[in-house]
RNA sequence: GCCCAGGUGGCGGAAUGGUAGACGCUGAGGACUUAAAAUCCUUUGUCUGAAAAGACGUGCGGGUUCAAGUCCCGCCUUGGGCACCA
């Protein structure tokens, strides 16, 4: 069981050779049948761009693998799979630059990827491979769509959205950034179009709610927490003078209500027509017209200059009876709340610069109550005063303080019912279809409004228990059309062929195109489909949109336990047995996209029954940091500081690559990559293999006994590097390992140490230790072999140092056997002539004394 | 503007309140070599000093403590997130 005859240090004939040894023996094959405790790592699967594999991937991809061989040598069953998230606009823009279908690109993109993943040697299970564009996946991805359709939370509608000109598409909230398309900072704009909509909303409580189990990094929890965006507060009615009419507003401050001196309206407020006066009517429509041509970017400009128009109708103040204007702002938002404020400028950035801009009154009902702010030379906070206090000018509310204040007044507010509590969230319905090719088609089909009732009627149709309590709808040229999901027996639903992949600039899809595709007829009994007309079948039309890219991402961990499962989505004993990732890593960047939208299906998916085992999908979550260029910038083709990971392979070995990315510095921290930097974990492994193998090639005869400074230094380095595996230190771990290695070279080691350090190696270098390994002679994989364990009872010296201390500042140090008393280390200490100068005449008035460590004397 | 995480040698980074700078890179000197590469050894925070040694030193200013990179208060600064969400 030997690689080869190399002398030296061959990277190049050692870690091909077991690699392929590794795939051929399935030596990281997980089984779904097993009493040994499981342990599933995942690393978040790659977009297999045409770029090739990044210097950052293998990152995360490491420490995944660092953990999944760790845990196969203490015995668990590891699931450490791969697979590629393979839908998306680049194959897509490929294909309309070359004519080639999209999945020849894809297909040769992962074929890369896959080499350029195995050439790193993770111990993978490549037998669970899975490809998000394959039929025998986006199957399920569509079944799960169907389950979303049947339960009410996939709906249309043709509210405005995010239309990219440049993607010809439209995106997701969560994919624009500050009025630019995340993927390419494209400009976008608003647009109303027809589109599919999940009711992410509906388990926007649960989504919240949920974070608080899960071991996820802080900074994460918090941007799906700000994301989600819960606040409590009330709604409160506000009477219209002179009208039948009342007006709404969301508010989380109900303490300020006595200061409320205007109310806001949304442009697009349903109220704006009758509310405004007739000799105001030009001057607001003329504004509400100019509010509609801002683009989005402007209106949330970073400026933030308020505009407004008066209505020139008054709201009568619920609670006190005053009189208040009615304004339109397009600073408030039709889509959050009401669509109306109630304005407090005293306690209210945005409606103090607004009552400013507009010389509207502006009432102080708050005081700060710190106590240097009350003191009796206080002149007032400088407004507007934002945070709680105490309550004046309120009526029966004076002198409450603030959230005392919101109970009461909302009390009255419900008693007099004007108003009543409300929670509003932030959280928007997710925008789920795509006018674009390489996706997933969205398994519908609408009919014609006459045979869906008909079949609904007959009672007979194969979809009547398998549609939303309301019927998705819309109207095209004054026919109105159904949704009815497609029969699942006819899934997988493949995208038609065509040579046509760019879409058009109306936002329809280029699969509308399809002709053959598009029209056809169903069996509205069996959902038979057919391209012919058939007696009793009527005519229905495909769904046009597909999938957005976060659909294949959103279940993958679930298809690697059972990859070939055909009845469902995942084998239910293998759903049991491995129930969700134990660890889970990738990039930051994925924060409230991916693991957001993960998380929403997988309860749906708990909801439904379709699995049992956890009700969150990721239950421990970290972050590998970014590797930055050599020149400390973020690497890119126009930076020119690209590392590829191929060369360095090439140059140093995957080991060298591994050792390297785990030693730069902690795991989540961005780091710049220093190209000399690598040299020195090369060097380190060409030590430990010149600590095994001569200069002739031949395995070393090891020492009879290794000294006590050995058996130390081993026990030290199981212990150091097993905690630091355990937290995640990986830098730590080879700096110890290092030190061990240095150690070994001046001491010389009995053989069961050289064997124990090389377990210890593994993980990180898991090539040469392989390698060495089998030169010593043993017949199994080192990955396989039980984790050493230190002994404790080995750790301590005979000796320790002890450092002298006056007033706390190091004044010299001495030897001492590590059984001495405080007392005799005293004793040694007043011998120390350098130690007693420190003191001279002065006296002692304090004694310190660290166990093993320090003996601080504090003088006068 | 708001929220969060950082700031330690020439560089990447180590340090349960207890010797600041582990480990690695770089630089300097040396050994081996005809030479180079590789390897090995010594050295490498700043200042003063021939040396012994001493003083200073973890963004800045205070504080707590026998003892502070670490804890507390204020500020500066870098990175990330959110940003009219009422």
């Amino acid at each position: 069981m030997m690689a080869s005859g190399c002398k030296n240090y061959d990277f190049h004939q050692i870690e091909p050779f077991w690699q392929e040894r590794w795939l051929k023996e399935k030596t990281f094959g997980a089984k779904n049948e097993s009493h040994e405790k499981k342990y599933y790592v995942l690393d978040m699967f790659p977009y297999p761009s045409g770029a090739g594999l990044h210097i950052g991937h293998p990152e995360g991809y490491t420490a995944s693998d660092i953990l999944a061989r760790y845990r196969w040598a203490n015995g668990f069953n590891v699931l450490h799979p791969m697979g590629w998230d393979a839908f998306g606009l680049p194959a897509e823009q490929h294909a309309i630059a070359t004519g080639q279908h999209p999945s020849m690109n894809t297909q040769n993109n992962i074929r890369r990827f896959r080499e350029q993943i195995q050439s790193l040697g993770f111990a993978i299970d490549w037998d669970r491979e899975i490809d998000t564009t394959s039929p025998q996946y986006f199957h399920w991805t569509q079944w799960i769509f169907l389950q979303l359709f049947k339960h009410g939370l996939a709906y249309v509608d043709d509210q405005p959205v995010w239309w990219c000109p440049e993607l010809k598409s439209v995106l997701a909230n969560e994919e624009v950034v500050n009025g630019l398309s995340e993927r390419g900072n494209f400009p976008v704009e608003r647009k109303n179009l027809r589109q599919w909509v999940l009711k992410i909303t509906y388990y926007a409580d649960r989504l919240l709610q949920g974070l608080k189990d899960i071991d996820w990094p802080d900074s994460t929890k918090r941007q799906q927490i700000a994301w989600i965006g819960r606040s409590e507060g009330a709604t409160i009615d506000f009477p219209v003078a002179n009208h039948d009419l009342k007006i709404s507003v969301y508010t989380t401050r109900p303490d300020t209500l006595y200061g409320v001196t205007f109310l806001v309206l949304a442009p697009e407020h349903e109220c704006v027509e009758r509310v405004t006066t007739p000799e105001n009517q030009t001057k607001v429509s003329e504004y509400i017209r100019n509010a509609k041509r801002k683009s989005d970017l402007e209106r949330t400009d970073l400026a933030k200059d308020k505009s407004g128009i008066f209505t020139g109708s008054f709201a009568i103040n619920p609670l006190n009876g005053e009189s208040i204007p009615i304004w339109i702002g397009d600073y408030v938002l039709v889509s959050y709340g009401t669509g109306a404020i109630m304005a407090v400028p005293a306690h209210d950035a945005r409606d103090f610069e607004f009552a400013q801009k507009f010389a509207i009154p502006i009432k102080q009902v708050i005081l700060p109550q710190t106590a240097e702010q009350t003191q009796e030379n206080f002149s007032g906070p400088t407004l507007p005063f934002c945070a709680d206090g105490i309550l004046i000018h309120s009526g029966e509310f004076d002198g409450l303080a603030s959230e005392e204040a919101k109970e009461k007044i909302i009390q009255k507010v419900i008693t007099r019912s004007f108003g009543r509590r409300a929670i509003k969230y932030k959280l928007r319905d997710w925008l789920f279809s795509r006018q674009r090719y390489w996706g997933e088609p969205i398994p519908i089909l609408w009919i014609e409004r006459a045979d869906y009732d008909r079949a609904l009627k007959e009672r007979k149709a194969y979809f009547v228990d398998k549609m939303p309590k309301e019927t998705v709808a819309y109207s095209k040229n004054g026919t109105e059309y159904c949704a009815i999901p497609l029969h699942e027996a006819q899934l997988p639903l493949k995208l038609p062929e065509t040579n046509t992949y760019l879409p058009s600039d109306d936002g329809e899809s280029p699969l509308a195109r399809a002709k053959q595709w598009l029209n056809i007829f169903v069996n509205l009994s069996t959902g038979e489909i057919s391209n012919e007309a058939q007696e009793g079948w009527v005519a229905a039309m495909r769904e046009t949109n597909t999938m957005p890219q976060w659909a294949g991402s959103c279940w993958y961990y679930l298809r690697y336990m059972s990859p070939n499962e055909t009845k469902h989505l995942v084998d239910p004993r293998a759903e049991a047995y491995w129930k969700s990732p134990d660890f889970y890593i990738g990039g930051a960047e994925h924060a409230v996209l991916h693991l957001l939208y993960a998380r929403f299906w997988h309860l749906f998916l708990y909801d439904i029954g379709a699995i049992s085992a956890e009700k969150e999908p990721f239950c421990k979550l970290f972050h590998q940091g970014i590797i930055l260029g050599n020149d400390g910038h973020k690497m890119s083709k126009s930076c020119g500081n690209v590392i590829n990971p191929d060369e360095i392979v090439a140059q140093y070995g995957a080991d060298s690559l591994r050792l390297y990315e785990m030693f730069l510095g902690p795991l989540e921290a961005m780091k710049p990559w220093k190209s000399k930097g690598i040299e020195g974990v090369y060097r380190f492994l060409k030590k430990v293999w010149s600590l095994y193998i001569d200069e002739f090639g031949k395995t070393r005869t090891f020492s009879e006994n290794n000294t006590p400074a050995i058996d130390r230094l081993l026990n030290t380095t199981i212990k150091k590097v097993t905690e630091d595996i355990e937290a995640l230190q990986f830098n730590t771990a080879i700096a110890q390992m290092m030190i061990f290695v240095h150690g070994a070279q001046k001491d010389g080691i009995h053989r069961s140490t050289a064997v124990a350090f090389l377990q210890l190696l593994a993980p990180f270098a898991p090539h040469i230790s392989e390698e060495l390994w089998a030169r010593l002679g043993e017949n199994f994989p080192i990955a396989k072999a039980k984790w050493p364990t230190y002994d404790a009872s080995k750790l301590a010296a005979h000796n320790v140092k002890i450092i002298l201390q006056v007033n706390g500042k190091v004044r010299d140090e001495i030897l001492v056997d590590a059984q001495a008393t405080p007392e005799e280390i005293e004793k040694i200490a007043w011998q120390r002539e350098r130690f007693i100068a420190f003191i001279g005449q002065r006296r002692v008035i304090k004694k310190v004394y660290v166990p093993g460590k320090i003996f601080n004397a504090v003088i006068q």
